[in-house]
Parts: structure tokens; C-alpha cells; sequence
DNA sequence: CTGAAAGCGCTTACAG
DNA sequence: CTGAAAGCGCTTACAG
């Protein structure tokens, strides 16, 4: 505050005005006005180190992510960009942390809770139960599509489960009967509960599941990319799907692009659709129907969750009481990548 | 250090070998072997923000950007991509400030020159000569595709004049001739050299230039999105451009999106071309023929470029030095959309 | 209503 | 080779 003292007159009360919170019984308006001018005039910058040691809060959240190993991911932009337009409106900051594999660098994330950020939003961890434990408790977390249920930090997720439900049973209602589902990887929650759904929509409509017509494929586009062609070349002259439910709007992508080389079109010859409604989902001829989850939404949310678990930690020590997870509801997105099934049966063609 | 010092014997010498630097000399074995196994038990971590008081260094680089207002966009998300590789490799954080309009809120710069981070890169900033000056000279900046040259700023940029000459010479070199230029945003550098870039190539084969094939567009494609049908409403029935060279892969989805409502084929009635190889430039049908800036690698020089700053502003006080830009080469990418013109000429339909 | 002091948690010279 | 002190730039009680 040295700065303020030597411009203006008076010593680091200065501080009290800069803050403007009980200012006003506090200064007199002379001697503040030349305060103001004084630091406007010197283009005056509270440390924020400084003000952080004290104060013991950075306005900085944490955004943890493994998305960006294997190039950009459109799901994790929807993501981050509602983070960064919330945490802008609370006037704080974001610090991006990457890692590569959630339970082999959990030790970064102890690392990061150093005070350099008042708490971390966790995007799609994949940490296990212990992990989850070791987490250092003087930081508070929330997780967005978490993997499990952990008592003090509340999950922001959305309905899948019945999200794939609502698809499928819309592909069944246009007449469609053998379904594929090209899965995200299995073992994650969002991949398992695409799946409940997609054979609760067959048993609901007393359509035969076969695993036959689950491929299993990842949300990382770039491995899914060959899996279909595999497929194909397993199964040349089968009988092909009449649609194809994808894990998300990249593996729907990825199965567009393979069938355009196949020769096969979409939607006259075999359906296709996503799931997420990212950038992606516009982008392909023809777009595609997908299932909307507002990922934009759930990030500005996760903001808030975790701004109201730091005030708790400030005033109080009592640790999170409400760790329910955060439900969002989802939406069908109908485009030109659906249409009723070819009336004859389409084969699966050489390649 | 209270930490250090309750568990082990010691006192603050912890620093010393937390730190690791002179430790060997400093520290007697038996006592550093204590204070890193009581470090390691009470899982110490050094507070970050006592640290960089001190050290007037935060290991922590900034990201300016106003990419993210207007939806997502997958040529910040590559540049992005890039930046957080390259810092975490060199042990930075990354955290990303966003504003809507540069000179509007060149206020909230300033702001962040405040010790939270130890500089920060301008992500395709469009500064005013003024707004350059009244940087806070204290912290150093380095920009992306900036938009002035300015002393002591290192500017990331790519030799996008002659991508454009590039591109539109091997449309040239396929037999089109009409070929028209969906523009970015007029008065960014960026646009400018790429219709400078194209001129020239235009020039070179003998081509008339005619401001008529000049379609003005924004690298926002949300923007971008009616441009292409108005035209095609105002020029009903006249000649079709036999390829569109689009100023980024953002307006050529959408110059495709257009196209294909109305029912002109891409590349059989016209070719499409892009700018950037982004993401997007993969999930068109057909996928897009495009001049590749290698904008990962441009994101880590940034880092890199930053860092250098970082290090001269610790050790002297002088500025910088070199102010050269750093300018990567561009790379055709060929894809699908392109092919040689039809041999009749097309006509814009009736929309 | 205002000033002088203490302290946030570290690191860095500086004595022993 | 090790310990005690000073100080980074703020804010927060606490005296006047």
C-alpha cells in the first residue's frame, strides 16, 4: 500500500476504500477522494498475492480436466466455456490444470491445492473410491459427470440414462427395429447409462437386445474412428442396422464419415445419431439428431456449486452438507441425419 | 513453514530442501530425511500465494481472449490446446481471462497485471496503437495473430498472405476461375492478408479481380451463417462461383451448410475451401481442403515466448529486446472438397 | 474517525 | 553448516 501512502497522504487506509466495503463510516470523503486519485493516477493494482495470503482467498477457481490430451474435445469446450462465462459474472478467475490419466496424477491435484485457487471443479474424473478419500479436505471440489457418488462434493450431471431412452424409443417410433449402439468407453458411468437406457427402450418396446448390436467404441473420437470399418469388415454382406445410436456427436462422426466411404447414405441408407449437441453435431451433412445435454449450463452451475462451497469454508469449517448431485434435464435435438428405415434390407457392402 | 518445523526439529530450513536447490550443501542428511518424511506424512504443501509474494513469481501464465463470448470456437480451442501442453511441461499453470471486446475492456487487463500471473498472452487481440502503450509495463505480454506490431511485444503469427496465394493457386490449378472470397472479418490483419493473398495469386494468372467475388463474412461463423443466402437472394440466376475460398474452416461449414439447402453439390457444382485445419474442417461432408496453421505449435511458442520475457524481467529490468514476430509456415491440406470445375455453368438457384 | 502494530506463510540474506 | 531476523504487500483487529 506504499503506493497509496506516498501518492496521497495517509497510510494504508487506503485499503479501506479501495475495498469499498464499510467505507464510508470509516474515511473522510476528503481524504478518500485523494486516495482515489492517487491510485487511479498511478495506475494503482492491489497485489493479489498479497491480498490472497491474507485474505486467504484467490477468486480463482480450478478447472481440472483430461480432455485435452488427444486434441481438442468439443465436449469439454462446452464445458469450459460455460465456466469462464460464470465465473466472469462472480468476478473470478479460472485456472485451466490438465492431466493425463485421472488416478495416476491424482498427486497433481493434491499439488494444486496450494492456495493458488479457492477450489476445483473436476471435469469427468474417473478417480477411484480411494482417491476420492485422499483428496485434500481443506479444498472444496465438484465434479461434473463424476464418477461416483462422494459424500461433500456435489455432482453436476444430466439425465442420460433417460436421454438415451428418449432416442431410442424415437427411433423405434419412426419403425426402426435393429438398432446399433456404438458405446462410449465402458466402464464410465455416462458410457453405462447410455446403455440401461438404449435396453430399456428395446425392452419397453419388446424389441429382442442383442449384443450383437453394441459396439463398443470411446468418447475420444479419434479411437473410435476405426471401429465401425472393423465392424463392417467382420460382418461384410450382414444385414446392416437401420440405425445407429452413438455414444456421442463424435462417434456419430466418426460412423458418418465411414459410411460415406462405404458408399452408404444417411439417412436414406442407415440413421445415425449423437449425443451432447456440440459444435459437432452442426457440422456434419446432414446434421444430426442428437440428444441435448446443456453443457454450457452444467459448467455455469458447477461454478456456483463450488462458489458456495468455498463461502462455507470461509465461514464456517463445517464441511459440505449437501452433496446431492446436480441433475440437469436433456433434450432431443430432431435433424436430417434420422428418417423412417429403408423399406428393403440393407447389407453391409465390401470395402 | 510452522509445518516443517512442528513435525521435524528444525526450523524454516525446510524451505531449503523443499526446494531442492543448494540443498546438499546446506542440510545434514539426517535432517533433511526427517523434514521430507514429516513433509510428505502432513502432505505440506508450500502455500503458493506466501511463495510468489516473496518470489514476485507465481509460475502461473495468463490467457487473454475474447473468442469465448459467441459460442465456442475451435480456433481459440487449438491455440488453447497448444498453450496448456507447453505450460504444464514447463510446470505453469495456465488461467484464462476472457472480455468482450478489446478495447472496450482493455480495463480489465490491467486488472490482471496484479501478481496473479507472471504475464500473459493476447489471444488474437485488436488493440488500438493507444491501448498498446498503456500496458502496464511491468508485466510482459506476448500476442497470437496480434494485430499491431508493437515494441517489446513478441507477436505469434503465420504466413497467412501466402496461404491464401497458395490456396487460391491451386484452385487455379484445377481450371477454376470464378473464384469467390468469403471474407473474415474486414480491418483484422488476419483477413486482410488473405485477400491480399488471394489478389495476388489472382494477378499471377491473369485473372481480373472483381470486388463482385469479394463476399464480406466474419471469422465469427455464427455471423457468417446468412451471408451466403443473402447473396444467393440477391443474385438469383446469375453465374455461380465455381469454388468459394473461404477465410476460415468456421465460414466454410457454414458456406456449405447454405450450399446444401440449396441442393448444390459439393465439390461436383462448386468447390469450398477453408483456413486453419481446425476441427471443423474434419467433421464437414465432404471434409474440407484447407491451409493448415499449425496453431498447437503457435500456442506453445507463445508459452515459450512468454516465458522468456518472464525470465529477462526477473534478472535485469531491461524490456525486451526482440520484438521480431515469430511466423510459422501454413500447409495445404487437400480433402474432399475440392475437385475441378463443372464444364457447365452453374446458376445460383432459387432459394 | 484515523493511525500504528501485528500477522498471513513463506524465502532470503545475514549472523553465528 | 545452521539458526534468528527481516521482509514480500497487503488486511485486520486494536488502540487512540
Amino acid at each position: 500500500m506504499d503506493v497509496g501512502r506516498a501518492a496521497g497522504v495517509s497510510a494504508m487506509a487506503a485499503s479501506a476504500v479501495l475495498n469499498g466495503a464499510k467505507t464510508s463510516s470509516r474515511i473522510s470523503d476528503e481524504t478518500r477522494l485523494r486516495i482515489l486519485e492517487a491510485a487511479t493516477q498511478l495506475r494503482y493494482r492491489p497485489n493479489a498475492t498479497a491480498r490472497a495470503l491474507v485474505q486467504r482467498r484467490m477468486n480463482t477457481i480450478g478447472v481440472a480436466s483430461s480432455a485435452w490430451e488427444g486434441g481438442p474435445n468439443s465436449y469439454a469446450l462446452e464445458l469450459v466455456t460455460g465456466i469462464l462465462e460464470a465465473s466472469g459474472e462472480y468476478d473470478q478467475n479460472a485456472t485451466m490444470f490438465t492431466l493425463r490419466n485421472w488416478d495416476k496424477d491424482v498427486e497433481r491435484v493434491h499439488g494444486w491445492c496450494d492456495g493458488r485457487v479457492d477450489g476445483i471443479i473436476l471435469l469427468a474424473p474417473t478417480l477411484s473410491r480411494e482417491a476420492y478419500k485422499l483428496l485434500p479436505p481443506h479444498t472444496p471440489f465438484v465434479t461434473v459427470h463424476g464418477n461416483q457418488l462422494v459424500p461433500h462434493i456435489v455432482n453436476v450431471e444430466s439425465d442420460e440414462e433417460r436421454g438415451a431412452y428418449e432416442l431410442v424409443t424415437y427411433l423405434i417410433s419412426l419403425g426402426h427395429r435393429r438398432i446399433m449402439h456404438v458405446t462410449g468407453d465402458r466402464g464410465l458411468t455416462g458410457a453405462e447409462r447410455r446403455i440401461v437406457g438404449y435396453k430399456r427402450a428395446l425392452a419397453d418396446a419388446r424389441i429382442p437386445f442383442s449384443s450383437k448390436l453394441v459396439l463398443p467404441a470411446s468418447f475420444n473420437s479419434d479411437k473410435s474412428r476405426p471401429v465401425l470399418r472393423e465392424w463392417m469388415l467382420r460382418n461384410e454382406g450382414e444385414q446392416l442396422p437401420q440405425a445407429m445410436f452413438c455414444g456421442n456427436d463424435g462417434i456419430a462422426t466418426m460412423v458418418m464419415e465411414t459410411l460415406a466411404e462405404a458408399g452408404l447414405r444417411v439417412p436414406d441408407d442407415v440413421s445415425v445419431t449423437g449425443f451432447d449437441d456440440t459444435l459437432a453435431a452442426r457440422t456434419t451433412a446432414p446434421q444430426l439428431t442428437t440428444m441435448r445435454q446443456p453443457l454450457r449450463e452444467m459448467g455455469r452451475a458447477a461454478v456456483e456449486q463450488l462458489l458456495k462451497q468455498v463461502r462455507r469454508h470461509e465461514t464456517s469449517n463445517s464441511p459440505a452438507t449437501d452433496s446431492n448431485p446436480i441433475v440437469f434435464p436433456v433434450e432431443l435435438v430432431k435433424r436430417a441425419s434420422v428418417a423412417p428405415p429403408p423399406t428393403a434390407v440393407r447389407l453391409v457392402p465390401k470395402l
